[in-house]
DNA sequence: TCATTCGCTCAACGGGCGTTGACTCAACGA
DNA sequence: TCGTTGAGTCAACGCCCGTTGAGCGAATGA
């Protein structure tokens, strides 16, 4: 017999719904995702998505919530295994939550505003640690960079990228990234 | 007192629609995206625009056929040179029905069909001039950073890119391509 | 024990969508 | 000239969506 407190089912609940969605927007995006859809696979009535998330779009803000990593600023080297690092994590294990903001980015503004806000705080950070008056243009090139192998990997799921070990394609990319920084 | 034939009439018509379906596709994505919409966009019935394109899908399908670039395979200098010309195209005047295909890429399967088959074919065109075992994955690596600097620029819209010259960008981008090319 | 809270469901609403079939009327061909 | 064609319109259908308010019933606490 469960024996579980009235908030405890409900904190639990709150989270399936919150899991569903962030599978459902990552898979499918925001506008071909439907509370009635995620309720479903939350198991829940839709009502209830709407009671705990006030609204479809408070849903998908609470579903896009993405810890930034804090990272302190140091050589460009550094930074740039750093990079890749996230590039590696990006192409093993990226969230369903910065997922669902990736799939929904050139299609929802809400979700565009987000990756552009994570965006640009990445290209400020990299931008410290390169030098010369065009180090945000740099930057933001090499943040556009990891952006397009991340879509294309993750997103598109180019046969080409399929079954290639993040650590290849850090290889690859790292001259490319050195290249870039020192311009 | 304007003397058109009824087929020519009906030719600028279709043509009024399909203009109208290009622009509202690239700027909202497919579901945002209504028949009426377009319809209003092009003065003209809603139901007109089905009389024509049969269906949303179809119009869709009709806005985003391109036009493959010929370019015959060549050196790897050569082939850097024209994927950065390419890009060129990208950053100033990219096609209409071009960014109807690549905003709607991460939420509508059609559209993500069509850009994995221009991309894939992109991939072949510059694996040709490459040499070694992975030069189809450095292919499809120097797509993916060509598409996500195109998504940056055309659909993000990323401060750090604007007014940016293409010149300019494909300047940083060069050594970059080497890089990848010679690994 | 019993009134109260509250997690959750049920049924429905209003609206926008893609899509359709009947209709209008000007251009056309004989 | 006159019947026919066909470009374009109009009104509507049916569906699915996000959203709402009333209600149920088990856990809660005095």
């Amino acid at each position: 017999m469960s024996e579980l407190s009235r908030t405890e089912r409900r904190r639990r609940t709150e989270r399936r719904i919150l899991e569903a969605a962030r599978g459902l927007f990552a898979e499918r995006g925001f506008e071909r995702t439907t509370i009635r859809a995620v309720a479903q696979a939350a198991e829940v009535d839709p009502a209830l998505v709407m009671q705990y998330y006030g609204s479809k779009q408070g849903l998908f803000g609470a579903a896009v919530q993405v810890a930034e990593p804090p990272a302190a600023g140091a050589g460009p080297e550094e930074m740039i295994e750093e990079v890749l690092g996230s590039l590696g994590m990006k192409l093993g294990e990226l969230s369903p939550s910065s997922l669902a903001m990736m799939r929904s980015m050139l299609t929802h503004p809400e979700a565009a505003a987000s990756v552009r806000a994570v965006l640009g705080r990445q290209i400020d950070r990299i931008g410290e640690s390169l030098s010369g008056d065009d180090a945000r243009l740099r930057a933001a090139l090499m943040t556009t960079i990891m952006l397009g192998v991340a879509v294309g990997h993750q997103l598109l799921e180019l046969d080409e990228l399929r079954d290639v070990s993040p650590e290849e394609v850090a290889r690859l990319l790292r001259p490319c990234l050195r290249a870039l920084s020192e311009s």
